[in-house]
DNA sequence: TGAACGATTGAACAAACGTTCAATCGTTCA
DNA sequence: TGAACGATTGAACGTTTGTTCAATCGTTCA
């Protein structure tokens, strides 16, 4: 399948496949940023890391309907990035994991920074 | 457009309105994580963040086609997160930025923490 | 110059995505 | 209980995405 004929240097190839992390890794790695990578979801996450919030809220927030966020949480929490809770007739969110938290922050500050 | 009547925490709707970020700071994150949000290209990621390569040596490491891998590196390009650079015939590819480097590296961590 | 090679491009296609709409579920409280 | 409210769900839709294929561009070197 892999053809070194084309290719000159074969040695960056090689130590290139030796050391590519495992491809689960990096098909979590990408479905990670795939999830984060919408700018609705962006906007609910930056919502819920101030506070945790109902869904009706969240929609006021990021002016959408409460079934488009519905359907968006839904993925969300699928991956485990938020956690819900309910509470009578609401159902509370809130961001489960620091480490995407911290991704997220970082990637924020790059963006603001960038202008 | 916002509805408030539905929402009984009027409060924590409106500090999270005030607290956003600037809304195109939210689109470029967005931006910034779909375009990590995809396996080939964390693959050709993975694979640029040790040495710098060309196209068909990156076709080569993530077993593809050079067109497939170049329409990749195209949207790569676009959005300054890698570098390119013609050596005769070849074109050679780098990471651009640092900054996504280390995001990419937190993701990676965490995701092969996560098992 | 022209053949060979690596890279790029654009059209085409199937697959995946995000939103809307309408229907339904779960909880509360007259 | 049943009306009201918030949340969820599934089908439908238009749009976007990633890959393939074929054609073309740019560079090198006989």
């Amino acid at each position: 399948m892999v053809d070194f004929t084309i290719c000159t240097c074969e040695n960056a190839v090689l130590h290139a496949m030796d050391t590519m992390p495992d491809e689960r890794a990096m098909d979590r790695v990408a479905a990670l940023f795939k999830l984060c990578g919408d700018p609705t979801r962006v906007s609910i996450l930056c919502a819920l890391s101030r506070h945790e919030l109902c869904v009706c809220e969240i929609a006021s927030v990021v002016s959408m309907s409460s079934s488009a966020v519905s359907h968006q949480l839904r993925l969300l929490k699928q991956t485990g990035v938020i956690h819900s809770r309910r509470q009578g007739k609401a159902v509370v969110y809130s961001i489960a994991d620091g480490h995407i938290e911290e991704i997220f922050r970082l990637a924020l500050t790059h963006a603001e920074e960038e202008q």
